[in-house]
DNA sequence: TTGAAAGCGCTAACAG
DNA sequence: CTGTTAGCGCTTTCAA
């Protein structure tokens, strides 16, 4: 139940008007509906009686909220610290404004992403590389929203908004290979709270196809690669590179450019050089400009990622039919953190 | 009225499981109070009909949102430029998370705050570098939802985390006349659609005032300074630097490190040198390392900011009284954009 | 042009 | 422990 004071409710500037409160209801939506005599008594008084509608009861009756939700792979902290959801957020949000709508962020609640869905009152959700699990997929079902991904997995009839990731990464590690490298380390990623984070449709899935197929091609040792486990965080990447640092890796792969900030920054604390001692790639795009130099990095184009997943959003709410999400581009940027292996 | 086909309801699991709407409401959310018989078989025969409860109406029915609205002051395509706001919107997501909250961002709708205010389906509201007009304080009042603002207004009575902006422009100031600058242009803000902007009280009046106070200590003839309105964002800083370059500046002082890195970027695409030819000092501490240098600034704590606001919000929220936001504390940062003028 | 009344789906006071 | 029932505030059909 409410709490607080009564707030003045449409029936309160009915019964002060002397009007119904369809009249009421009308003078604020459809201002055509009703006379301009009733029209401008109904607003005068609700005027005077501090009335304006809720939008929480609107936007009950009417079924919509008007808002589009972001399900965050990560807690909110980590989640910004990365330019590079920043940028999809900014992508989102920017086509939200144009349709009148909000956006709203949402974390995994009590850690739980499928709390989070439950609770989150929005029309329609976004999701970034996340696989759908049985429980958090069947939930959408119930809740029948729809439901657009990005970086998400590319089977399972759901919609997802994705370069081409193994080509790209095969693209990252070539040239990799072609600097002369064939030491290698690769920072992966794991989707967030799932356990199938690995599958081969998955965001890791289709990175580690790319990276085999470079392999392959260039009579590299897939099993000589050093694999560590990681999460796109910062912090992630300064574990990483310490545990790497006792190889006898000449580059580090990344699978997001924060961890290889982060990588670059334990390479750098512990007195290595980027990159005449060690390399570091990157995946992503994002510019940081840390310590002076620029990351050499698959360059993909967040903001478009998420523009054009909330368009393809609006598509399916006002009922245009959607085959599916249209895939976006991606290129190779040479910065200074990779160098020929002396 | 709803579209597509009709969910199923918290009556068609009463009806179904022979128990009460009240019984299945239990279920959900107090199960302790009905039999663990009854439980079961509500939330047995849920699953089997994909029941889930609405939290639309769930929110409504409880005069509950879940959810804080962030007010934007731009845009969010500029606004998520600005990586000051986006630490801000940080600090509020992660006390959010830890509440059960989500974090709606509420662009000005169709260009006004007013109509963002109106719609705004959310338990309170954090404005950022607002003043109150008339509309708008008389709007949040009849919504009955509680107001937190940052970088807001003093006076008024409303909640604000500010830094003391007077002193913290004033030693803005003050290190550029102590390294020797007398020709300055300043790049001001503009506080976003409410022509009080420069109030007083507002963020850009007491900033003023700190420079009048520099001004004065130092002997320095305020008319001389140049004044040139800008908003932050990037392109306000290049389109300011144009026009000072046209004078005789030595040091562009800026209100927000967003337009002193665009100043930056226009003096160098003009062959100035920063800070050889001209310096920069910025406001707010935010670090983009552009071109492998480090702007001079005052660093605010931009995290801590929305942290603070958000955990005031939730004390109102829960009924504990709160007198006035606390005041939160800033440094000068020298970098290399500032230099003893030759 | 207008209004009565039936929802929308859920919560919770109250009575048993 | 359980069920009846009255809201919550707004929209909208339908008939006048």
């Amino acid at each position: 139940m409410q709490f607080g004071k009564k707030r003045t409710t449409i029936a309160d500037i009915a019964k002060a008007s002397g009007y119904s409160k369809t009249a009421v209801s009308f003078a604020f939506n459809c201002p055509s509906r009703i006379s301009e005599g009733a029209r401008n008594r109904i607003l005068e008084i609700a005027m005077k009686l501090d009335y304006i509608p809720d939008p929480s009861a609107r936007n009950f009756s009417l079924g919509k909220q008007l808002t589009l939700g972001f399900l965050l792979p990560q807690g909110i902290e980590t989640s910004l610290e990365n330019p590079y959801l920043v940028e999809v957020i900014r992508g989102l949000g920017t086509v939200c404004q144009d349709h009148g709508y909000m956006l709203t962020v949402i974390p995994p609640l009590n850690d739980s992403i499928y709390e989070a869905v439950k609770n989150a009152t929005v029309d329609g959700l976004v999701t970034m590389g996340y696989l759908m699990s049985d429980g958090v997929d069947r939930l959408v079902d119930l809740r029948a929203i729809p439901l657009v991904m990005i970086d998400g997995e590319e089977s399972g009839g759901f919609l997802s908004v994705n370069i081409d990731d193994e080509e790209a990464s095969y693209v990252q590690l070539e040239n990799v290979i072609k600097a002369g490298h064939r030491k290698i380390a690769v920072i992966t990623l794991s989707a967030p709270d799932l356990a199938a984070g690995d599958s081969d449709s998955g965001l890791v899935g289709r990175r580690l196809k790319g990276y085999r197929k470079a392999c392959q091609k260039y009579g590299l040792n897939e099993s000589d690669i050093l694999f560590c486990k990681g999460e796109a965080t910062f912090s992630s990447g300064q574990k990483a590179a310490q545990e790497i640092m006792l190889s006898d890796a000449t580059c580090i792969v990344a699978m997001s450019d924060i961890q290889a900030y982060g990588a670059i920054n334990a390479l750098e604390k512990a007195g290595k050089k980027v990159p005449e001692d060690i390399s570091v790639v990157g995946f992503d795009g994002i510019q940081l400009n840390y310590s002076g130099m620029t990351l050499s990095t698959i360059d993909q184009p967040a903001y478009e990622k998420g523009r054009i997943a909330a368009i393809t959003m609006f598509d399916i709410l006002d009922g245009r039919s959607v085959e599916k999400a249209p895939r976006v581009s991606f290129s190779f940027r040479q910065g200074d953190t990779l160098t020929q292996r002396r």
